[in-house]
RNA sequence: GGGCCUGUAGCUCAGUUGGUUAGAGCAUGCGCUUGAUAAGCGCAGGGUCAUAGGUUCGAGUCCUAUCAGGCCCA
């Protein structure tokens, strides 16, 4: 018996079936980069239509988190997808530099730093992460111009954001108000959330009479009942809030008509030991609404309103409201048209605004009794006992924090609301739920804070007049941003008064005073500092793409500077994305407990770039996204599907050229799939262009794992094995299946990055795959009659595997299935169309032999072929033995072509 | 508590304007092949479509409530 496998032509190639991504991927990035692939990519599209993606800057702190990467990754597959359909696709990456987290970390690493160390740190500190965070995007294969991104501590992006700011002033939009924020007393500056410490503390709760206004009416002679913690702020309160939907129980409590929460009046009458003798009438809190009552010791009113934040845990559900010391007091009052008051200095002293001369000086807390002391003298306390609570502290002076009103600017977004309602319906929205959340954040959002008081950040560019009052001149303001774009923003930090006032041509006397401009400024002006300033780009920006929470972040930010600046939202769709979440649907944790990997570098050096990618490739990115070490396994089985189908098509196409190409001897099956092909390219085009990754993925992985590996592949061995290699049957599949290698790699290549481009170099490339444009679906290729011709095959098949081949194999009456003579009886309708097509049938379910019968209903039988075998080529056959060689006909012909080669 | 969403096999997802026994891939089990071999092929099992009501001749698909989850507010 001789060995005739070395006749055969056997798939080869040096493509290898195991991946090694973690040590292949770096050394492709590494080349790419050595041969400027982005640049060169953007030199061929010179002349091609422009298709802008801006970037939204990620936070230039910490590692890239499984977040980013899915939203770096996704903002690839935009470029690179809008790249190949032949587009220029620039992508300029940016990181938004200013900011307390980073503050927060430098000032807690060294204290004691003047502001302008604090600026040097926090800059340094700033560098290190966009430096790291830019080798984990660049090894997640994202291509873009790295060497100059978009920073927005960058001297010229800060000049332009002072520059917005001069024209928001120019436009009258905006203003200085009081607004309460926490502050320290011991360090006497304002804190932020991330600041303050919690710690046990008692304070006075005291139960305080205000008597109503009403000359008549059962509220006349009655009075309401408040409850505080704080005493001290007393002297600011203008107002009273009630639940709008609670009940209200006028009573006579031990003589005294007060006011009070049914479900707080028994706990009540225990804590002030006022025995509650009876109902004299009952209100809805929204039917107080309107009343008034008289200050205990101002001669002021403090109105009723309602408020849904009232709560029944505590107190009598009757709120005192100082809008100058609290935040949901300071909303209640923006609402209620209320004045806000804070009579307290830096240091936590009462100022003579608190209208009782005795306590002008006093530090809050130590006021606290007397304002007790007071409110018994005039009976107006009904209680008072000690209370211990958790209570804010400055983490660095370890005082109490006061909520206290500090002047702040403002942008007026009312004069800004309709024209952003309406860009906000110019706007393409995806998923269309988007306008519905950006709408409502818009509807309600108050006017704009933009002041802060912290160091690292983008001054606020506003002097003071010798008797304090702000000068908002944009000419000014201009002269600033000048200074800033060639020297910094540190230059405010680093002269004095004396210096500005001269430099930007205002009177000695002058002062400055150490704010900064809200952070989501900077993000928020970069239409204007990167979309308008590099060239390579334009505004407005055809896509942004960012999480759900940038509805209230980035994208409102950046839609309300741009309608002040240009009356027009700075993009024509917006895009988001889901949060990444632990697969059991939990969301993930940056606490300690949760120990689970969620840097994305953990899963690139465990299973490669290319398998993150093909996983945001998999997941409905509109949802949460789900993801976890199993998810990655799963992922990675799919990965090496695709990478064996290439395989497999590379090593049949061992010798093929593409000027070999011909489809002179096509048969049924390589038509259909040619077909299939260009309905597959379609769907992916049209994919790629509706930003439905998930759609790629579904095709490409139907059509190669099911109608290439499971199918074409396996149907067409006998023929690429065992024909003579220029066989016109033989070439033409080579042609078919060359042309679903070249087409599908090109189309896989925005998510495959590395594996793409690495087959496509086995393919005999010279030139990276990303330099590429997508496949076209060719029409003169699909044939729906070939299609449904296979698909009635299909069928067939299904019904001989498992009525036949499938039990034969299991009874052992046959091991491979050519070795299966099988009896096929079909309706007489069907039996004509098949019968013309009997040997390709038999090529087609893999068996030697294949007979066709009429019957009513579809009926399959087999036998083992009592044909022998040809030993080249497995099958049974009856011209077996009829040549000398003692192999089949068809072998016997190839084989002298065959070892001739 | 409010706003915007989501909930289909173990996992990731399809399910056209409501219309026959709800599909795919992966995973699992069984088997074949050893000429894609740390590969390939076949067959099989697996879902009361979150739960409960309702509209309809008919609902995974429409409505209401509940539960669970996410983001943003409070």
């Amino acid at each position: 018996m001789s060995d005739y496998k070395t006749t055969l032509n056997l798939p080869k190639t040096d493509f290898p079936m195991k991946a090694g991504l973690t040590e292949r991927e770096p050394a492709m990035l590494a080349r790419w980069e050595a041969a400027g692939l982005y640049g060169e990519i953007q030199r061929r599209r010179a002349d091609a239509p422009l298709f802008v993606l801006h970037d939204g800057p990620p936070f230039a702190n910490g590692d890239v988190h499984m977040g980013t990467a899915l939203n770096k990754v996704l903002k690839d597959f935009i470029v690179k997808s809008r790249t190949m359909l032949g587009f220029r696709a620039p992508f300029v990456p940016g990181w938004d530099c200013h900011g307390l987290p980073i503050e927060f970390k430098v000032v807690k690493e060294s204290r004691g730093l003047s502001p302008v160390e604090i600026r040097q740190k926090s800059e340094a500190y700033a560098r290190q992460f966009i430096d790291t965070q830019r080798r984990q995007f660049r090894r997640l294969g994202v291509f873009g111009d790295w060497e100059n991104p978009y920073l927005t501590l960058d001297p010229g992006y800060e000049a332009d954001i002072i520059r917005s700011f001069g024209r928001f002033v120019e436009r009258g939009l905006v203003y200085q108000s009081q607004k309460p924020v926490l502050w320290s007393t011991g360090a006497q500056t304002a804190l932020a959330e991330a600041e303050v410490e919690y710690a046990k503390r008692t304070d006075p709760a005291i139960y305080v009479k205000f008597a109503s206004a009403a000359a008549e009416g059962p509220l006349a002679d009655a009075s309401f009942v408040i409850w505080t913690t704080t005493p001290w702020t007393l002297p600011a309160n203008v107002a009273i809030a009630v639940h709008p939907r609670a009940e209200y129980v006028l009573g006579d409590f031990g003589g005294q008509k007060l006011l009070v929460a049914r479900e707080r009046r028994e706990a009540f009458a225990a804590e002030s030991g006022l025995e509650f003798l009876g109902e004299l009438a009952v209100f809805r809190g929204e039917e107080l609404l309107g009343a008034s009552a008289r200050h205990p010791f101002l001669p002021r009113e403090s109105r009723v309103i309602t408020a849904d934040f009232v709560t029944m845990d505590s107190g009598t559900g009757q709120v005192h409201i100082a809008p100058g010391h609290g935040k949901d007091d300071y909303l209640a009052g923006q609402q209620n048209g209320l004045p806000t008051l804070s009579p307290v200095d830096d240091h936590g002293r009462l100022t003579e605004e608190c209208g009782v001369a005795a306590w002008v000086g006093k530090y809050v807390f130590d006021a606290n009794k007397d304002v007790v002391a007071h409110l018994r003298e005039i009976g107006a306390l009904l209680a008072a006992h000690d209370y211990v609570h958790d209570y804010p502290h400055c983490w660095r002076s370890k005082t109490p924090v006061v909520f206290r009103a500090v002047e702040q600017f403002f942008i007026r977004v009312d004069d800004l609301r309709a024209p952003a309602l309406a860009a906000i319906d110019e706007t393409r929205w995806l998923p269309t739920w988007g306008r519905n959340r950006i709408a409502g954040t818009v509807e309600s959002r108050p006017d704009w804070c933009i002041s802060r008081q912290r160091t690292w950040g983008v001054p606020l560019p506003v002097f003071y007049d010798a008797a304090g009052k702000p000068i908002l001149d944009p000419a000014v303001i201009e002269k600033v941003a000048n200074l800033v774009a060639e020297q910094g923003t540190n230059l405010w930090f680093e002269r004095d008064d004396a210096w500005w006032a001269d430099a930007v041509g205002l009177p000695a006397g002058t002062t400055r005073r150490n704010d900064t401009l809200d952070v989501w400024i900077d993000s928020g002006v970069s239409h204007e500092a990167v979309l308008r300033r590099r060239p390579e780009l334009r505004f407005p920006a055809d896509v942004y793409l960012e999480a759900t929470d940038q509805h209230r972040g980035w994208f409102q930010s950046s839609l309300m500077t741009s309608i002040a600046l240009n009356d027009v939202a700075p993009y024509r769709t917006v895009i988001t994305h889901g949060f990444v979440v632990d697969k059991d649907g939990k969301k993930i944790s940056k606490s300690a407990e949760y120990k689970k990997p969620t840097h994305a570098e953990h899963f690139v050096n465990q299973y490669g770039a290319d398998i993150l990618r093909l996983w945001v490739s998999t997941v409905n990115y509109t949802d949460e996204v789900p993801f976890g070490e199993d998810v990655f396994k799963q992922v990675a089985e799919r990965y090496r599907g695709f990478r064996n189908v290439l395989r497999i098509l590379l090593a049949n196409l061992d010798g093929f050229s593409a000027a070999q190409a011909s489809l002179d001897g096509a048969t049924t099956i390589d038509r259909w799939v040619l077909s299939r092909l260009q309905a597959v390219v379609e769907k992916c085009r049209a994919a790629y262009e509706a930003y439905d990754f998930r759609g790629v993925f579904e095709a490409l992985n139907q059509f190669c794992t099911v109608d290439l590996s499971a199918i074409y592949v396996d149907v067409t061995k006998d023929r690429l094995y065992c024909d003579a290699a220029d066989s016109p049957r033989r070439r033409a599949t080579q042609t078919v299946m060359h042309a679903c290698f070249t087409a599908v790699t090109r189309l896989l290549a925005p998510i495959l990055v590395f594996t793409a481009d690495e087959a496509w170099g086995y393919a005999g490339h010279a030139q990276s795959v990303h330099l590429e444009t997508f496949p076209e679906p060719d029409a003169t290729l699909r044939d729906p009659e070939f299609e449904a011709r296979v698909e009635e095959w299909l069928k067939l098949r299904g019904l001989v595997y498992q009525q036949a081949i499938e039990p034969a194999r299991q009874a052992r009456t046959i091991a491979k299935s050519l070795e299966a003579r099988v009896t096929l009886a079909v309706p007489a309708a069907q039996l004509d169309g098949l019968a013309a097509a009997r040997a390709e049938l038999a090529e087609f379910f893999i068996i030697s032999d294949l007979e066709l019968l009429a019957a009513e209903a579809p009926a399959v039988t087999l036998a083992k072929s009592t044909d022998a075998a040809c030993e080249r080529c497995w099958r049974h056959l009856p011209d077996v033995g009829a040549t000398a060689s003692g192999l089949c006909g068809r072998c016997a012909t190839a084989v002298p072509t065959c070892t001739a080669a």
